[in-house]
DNA sequence: GGCGTTTATTAAAACGAATGAATACTGAGG
DNA sequence: CCTCAGTATTCATTCGTTTTAATAAACGCC
């Protein structure tokens, strides 16, 4: 390996004006074009590559982020991702992945082996959660900037970056609405996800401004999983019960795409057609929406501007902290929008 | 921060002797319990973390694996990438992930980036891959493990992990033929994408072998893209102009799945039920499969497992490395099995 | 009591870069 | 001729760990 030291024998200056000038650091200003000239050169002969351990060591910088995904398995964390993956690579900085599978002890163990390695900032992608919150505390003592997708945190230093699922609800129940149902069934989250409680107030708010009539008989809740892909089953028994109790539905509105596919399977069993006798809608618009068919209808989350606006706190954070500047925690709600597909239609 | 020398101070001992007892060393055996305990308990008591930076310059071990995969976005990545997480989660290796979105450019940087951090292994995933094959060159001049997933280079230093391909076509035209298909379109996959001869000659070998006709006018190709999610689209436009030439077919055979819905979603628009007037093949199984309805019958890879062998096959190398050994590289093809579903019936 | 071993511990030298303090060298101004 | 400000460069230290070589004491043995 070539050393800063090589690069400066071979050319014929110290090491400390070769770390100067390859750095262009503010001492750089003194020193002559020729001399400049010389170090880059020799320094891109012998290729020279600076090691960023010592580098890191010295400054105290890793050039790196955390991402710790409750389940990579769930949907919704691709995209979210992939804008994770684009903001930091216009940052030059690098994402360590780790995945949480949802268990308390491997979250410790992740958050611990991160630190360790000294990342400058947190992104924790926490959409499909049944972690203690108190876990979370954790994250506050590191005193590095940390920002949640999917879940905020009131009253402490992390930032946070959701989806205003009060209004994606509303839109959702909206445009039903606007087909012309009356008769709609829900498919409510499980209680303990906080997704849950806004997305139906934002149906109940819908419901009473245009006087919508809920049937209590046509609501329905999932049940508690730590696996995300497990509402397709639940989205599944729960409309395949609703079809038994023979409560006339004509639009069925799920908690999330998973739990749309399950219903569109179980009316499909039941030879109820979607969308021609029954509209079905989701939320979130994962990558299987559009792709299956009928095309789902859902509310569409913005999951790559989300992730890349993560990405873009944590990074004004980063430069905060080395102003030494205090930056207070910032708390982003993007807005939803309906994708309208052909998963819904005209109440007949 | 509290350094080793801290502990060393506090627990009257010199640092040498706490890293000794700390690393569990070699030395580690003359040095008395009650050292080691006074040692062990100072440390723990300033809650001292050794800085990574530190050991690994000295000790040139990062514990980090790179990870390039080169679209995200591509539904197969996702359980790859929870297997490799998961093996290295194992070993206490950290992987630090990129994606190359398929860009010549992108794919240099990234792995320059990951080379200067000293990533003691690469793993690839190469799935949809249109970069030219001479930049994966670079990646052997890093002397580091390599592994490729989904991506055979013969006659060189780098493993590779991959399905066998033509054996899971041939098991997908085998369980078309034996629902009693004899006129079964094929869309094939773009020419320049390795997977695709493979996958054809399975399906000409079992057709030979079972004396099954193909019908020039039922096989299309795929055109190229950088985007693995434009098959839907392609696969659409395909079917949608193989039912305008009439010509007559039960089944269909897609390249991926993500070309079978594409497939599925042109039948359907045409009129035509899956899989009561034609059935519907898949390649991979990816999430979305099994959601969609009907659910998608599909060769499937087993995406977990490829991920996880990929971990295992660098970490041996990293091993190896340690012990001076030279590992050769290594090549595994993974069986493939059907996954036989809804969207495929006996022949009417 | 001298000599080799084993046990217990440490001083000092890496690892490779960044940087504060110091040292020259230039001109300009008095 | 001396000083001062600016320019150009370097010495020596620091970051926090691991490791090599060395030291020192204790032990057994003839």
């Amino acid at each position: 390996m070539v050393t800063i030291r090589d690069v400066a024998k071979q050319s014929g200056f110290s090491s400390t004006t070769v770390s100067i000038v390859l750095n262009n650091a503010p001492l750089a200003r003194y020193i002559p074009a020729v001399t400049k000239k010389r170090i880059e050169s020799t320094a891109k002969r012998l290729s020279y590559r600076p090691n960023l351990f010592a580098r890191s060591l010295r400054s105290r910088r890793s050039h790196t982020v955390g991402v710790m995904v409750f389940d990579m398995t769930d949907p919704f964390c691709t995209p979210v991702l992939r804008g994770i993956e684009n903001s930091l690579y216009q940052a030059s900085f690098l994402p360590i992945l780790t995945d949480v599978h949802n268990e308390r002890s491997r979250f410790e163990r992740y958050l611990e082996m991160l630190l360790d390695r000294r990342v400058e900032a947190l992104i924790v992608v926490a959409n499909w959660l049944f972690v203690n919150i108190d876990v979370l505390g954790d994250l506050e003592k590191s005193k590095i900037p940390t920002v949640m997708i999917g879940r905020e945190l009131k009253n402490n230093s992390i930032s946070s970056v959701i989806v205003d699922n009060e209004l994606g609800a509303y839109l959702g129940v909206e445009h039903l609405y606007s087909l012309g149902h009356r008769k709609i069934a829900f498919l409510r989250g499980p209680k303990t996800l906080t997704d849950s409680a806004p997305r139906w107030k934002g149906i109940r708010s819908f419901a009473k401004s245009q006087g919508l009539e809920i049937d209590a008989r046509l609501v329905a809740d999932l049940p508690e999983s730590r696996d995300p892909n497990s509402s397709f089953e639940s989205g599944y028994k729960l409309t395949e019960e609703m079809l038994r109790t023979r409560r006339p539905f004509t639009a069925l509105m799920a908690f999330d795409d998973m739990t749309a596919f399950g219903a569109m399977r179980a009316l499909t069993m039941a030879g109820r057609r979607v969308p021609e006798q029954c509209s079905v809608l989701g939320f979130d618009d994962i990558a299987a929406s559009s792709l299956c068919t009928p095309a789902l209808t859902t509310v569409r989350q913005p999951m790559e501007d989300m992730g890349a606006m993560a990405a873009g706190i944590v990074l004004a954070g980063i430069n905060a902290m080395r102003e030494k500047r205090r930056q207070p925690a910032t708390h982003r709600r993007l807005a939803p929008q309906l994708a309208a597909r052909d998963s819904t239609r005209e109440a007949s």
